[in-house]
Order: C-alpha cells, then sequence, then structure tokens
DNA sequence: AAGAATATAGACAACATACTCACATTTTTC
DNA sequence: GAAAAATGTGAGTATGTTGTCTATATTCTT
C-alpha cells in the first residue's frame, strides 16, 4: 500500500547527507570513470570499481541501485565536462581559420581528461533506461557546435545538415583514433585537422 | 618431456576433414560475427554464438580452444573481407573525384556486410595473443591504400604520412556513424563524404 | 555525553559464463 | 557390413559477477 514511484531505482538510491559521503560518491564515480576507460564496457565491473575507488561494495549500492544508474551518473558527468570545454571554446565571430583551431583544441582538451572514456560511452555502455533522452540531448547540443559553423562559413546552403553530421563524425574520427595511438597532443595532427575542417567548409572539391 | 609447441592453444584444436565439419566451423564464424556486430564484445559469449550456429557449446569448443581463437577467426575473416574490397575499389589511375568515391563505394559496401563488426573488433575485442601481429598488419595494409592516394593526389610532400592518417580515421568515422544510425546508404552522405576527401586533398585550407 | 542518523564493511545468495567430458551419431575404410 | 575414425551432443564443473543483508563504525543532534 506504498506509494511507489514509477521508477524506484533510476538515479540514486540514497542522497549523500554529509561531506564524508559525497566524497565516496565522487570517489566511486571518478572510479568508475577510469575503469571504463582503462578496460571497457567489458572490464567494468562493480567490484573492480569499489576497489579503485577504495570503497566496498556495500558503499557503492548505497547509493547506486545498479550497474547502469552507476554508467549513468559518469556518463552524464562527462558530456557535461565535454560540453562545457566545448562551448567556451568556440563562440563569437571569428574567421573560419579561427574558428577551426579552437575547436579542435576544445576536441583534444576534452578527450584528453579520459582519452577513450567517450567513445566507451558513445559505443559500448548500454543506454536503455532513461539514458536515451540524455544521450540524445548531448547528441543534439553537441551537433549544435557544428550546425553553427556550417551554417555561417559555408557558401553553398543545400545539406547543411549532412554536412554537420559529416564534419562531426570525421572530426570524432580523427580525434578518436589519435587517442588510441596517444596522439591527441601532436601538433601536425592538430594542423591537419584543422586544414580539413577549413578545406571541406570553403567547399574546394567542386571545383574538380 | 615431450616436445611442446609454443603456442599449443594458438589456431585451431582440430582440424575439419569431411565436408560436414568444415561447414559446421563456417556456421560457427558466421553466426560469431553476427553475434559480435549486434550484441557488442560484452554480449558475445560461446553458448549464444552455438545456438545462434544451430549447433552445441561441444562442437563449438571442438574446433576453437577458447573465446579468443573464435574472435581472432572472425577478425582474420572480415579483414580480409574489407580489404579485397577495398583493393579492388581503388587500383589504377583516376581522377582525384573519381578515386573518392570509389573508396566511399569500397568502404560502404565493406561495412554493409556487418555494420558495426569493424569497429567492435577495432575498439572492444580483445587483441593479446598473436592478434598484435594481425592487427597491424592489417592497419598497415589498410593505410597504403590512403598512403599511396595521398601522395598521387597531393601537392603538398610534407606529413603525407599524418595526412594518410587523417584521411583515412576521418573516413572511417563517417562511415562508423553512419553505420550507427543505419544510414550507409543515404545518397547525400556519399556525396559529402567525397567532397570531404576532395576537398582536404586538393588542398582549399591554406588559401584562406 | 548519549542516542539517533548516517556511513561502511564484507560475507553471502542467485545467477551467468567459459570450458570439459563421457557418450551418441554419422561417415569412412577395408 | 563391421570396425575404426570423425563428428556432434549437452549436462556438468569451476569461476566470476551482480546485488543483498546484517553487523559495525563514524558523525550529527541535543
Amino acid at each position: 500500500m506504498s506509494t511507489r514511484i514509477a521508477k524506484p531505482r533510476s538515479r540514486m538510491r540514497k542522497q549523500p547527507r554529509q561531506a564524508r559521503s559525497r566524497a565516496t560518491v565522487e570517489a566511486i564515480i571518478e572510479a568508475g570513470a577510469h575503469v571504463l576507460s582503462a578496460l571497457g564496457w567489458a572490464g567494468f565491473t562493480t567490484n573492480k570499481v569499489a576497489d579503485a575507488a577504495g570503497v566496498s561494495i556495500g558503499s557503492l549500492y548505497q547509493y547506486f541501485p545498479d550497474k547502469l544508474s552507476l554508467v549513468e551518473a559518469i556518463r552524464r558527468r562527462h558530456f557535461d565536462q565535454v560540453l562545457s570545454v566545448i562551448a567556451e571554446s568556440a563562440e563569437g565571430d571569428k574567421p573560419l581559420k579561427r574558428f577551426a583551431q579552437e575547436l579542435v583544441r576544445g576536441m583534444i582538451e576534452a578527450h584528453s581528461i579520459h582519452p577513450t572514456l567517450h567513445q566507451v560511452l558513445l559505443d559500448e555502455a548500454p543506454g536503455d533506461r532513461g539514458s536515451r533522452a540524455a544521450h540524445a540531448s548531448f547528441q543534439s547540443r553537441y551537433l549544435d557546435h557544428y550546425t553553427a559553423a556550417v551554417a555561417q562559413y559555408r557558401r553553398r546552403r543545400k545539406d547543411n545538415e549532412t554536412v554537420a553530421r559529416v564534419l562531426s563524425s570525421a572530426v570524432e574520427g580523427v580525434i578518436h583514433n589519435a587517442a588510441r595511438r596517444d596522439m591527441l597532443e601532436a601538433p601536425e595532427l592538430q594542423k591537419q585537422l584543422v586544414e580539413l575542417i577549413c578545406a571541406y567548409l570553403s567547399g574546394a572539391g567542386r571545383s574538380v
């Protein structure tokens, strides 16, 4: 006869009240991100996370009802970090080249936090519960930066939607590949990526 | 005192002799690729594969000593398929645009077989045993196509290595992203990807 | 300082997965 | 056509993972 909430275990089982427990939760999320980034979804076990965080498995389940909700928390935190980094790197009115440079710089910084976490969160980690919404929202806000750039710098107006998608996934691909081989900081790579963006947006292909 | 071979369980436990068993092995590999592509590395269990192949779990272990050797077989087969498709799509002397078109067409075909298998094999599936070598060999043969194109179509000679890597990972990124949202066959996407390649290789960025 | 609220620990139950083994069935060989 | 070789089977074992429960330790309130 209790007032059962629709999704009893959607977010957090118990709100941390004391400073001590807030630190515990923070440690768990941070350790979780680390394990997920280093070992991938398959190696992501709650016991390993608790171990890496220096807490017991019991403490973990005190705040996260299940594995998915923990991933959810990691996802939320990481996406927020990425978006804030990118957002501040690309705003205002700048020439194309400068925009590209700052975008690339922002992307690299965002991925330097946890080199492979981003890709793992996007591809491996399941997103069944309420994450579809968060995921989509992130993707759309993420695309906005590219869409704005495309609208601002491209001469042609057709297919702007597709162009933004192509550009963003191309940039992601390069960053991801570089992260995998630990070459995110290589300056030639940054330069070439900037050139790729500029070349595509200034539309040199149609003349040939 | 026996003559122990260095890697007793590296490849196959038993060679299939009759046609029946060859079909079994084939069915297992095919089913394995399917499961891996659909469910990812985390959902890739030997029981599911045996089930999907319509054989018993015992039969699977008759030919594959462990899970890794099965992944190895899947990897080998898929990479061979991809390379052969790409190889025949990009050879001879063609204008840049035509090369780009055929490359894109080839990549899309290669990934249409099992949309996400490629990425799963590259990122998720572990490659501990002898796979590092096969993996590196594939990557290098894979890059060769891009390097050849870069050398042939670019005016500048500097940083050709980096340019090839940037180009290949950009193309991979776009293809991968399209595969994830089931848009591999969208014609605007193909067109835009071709334009991206042409724009970058014909080097329009430096003039701005 | 004592009792209530909060936090942590780790043994344990329930379940999933990789892989084995003793035996059944089919094909080949003579 | 019978013995031998090859192939196929699936319950069973060992191991690891998720998530629970209860006992204990720490912090807050008054």
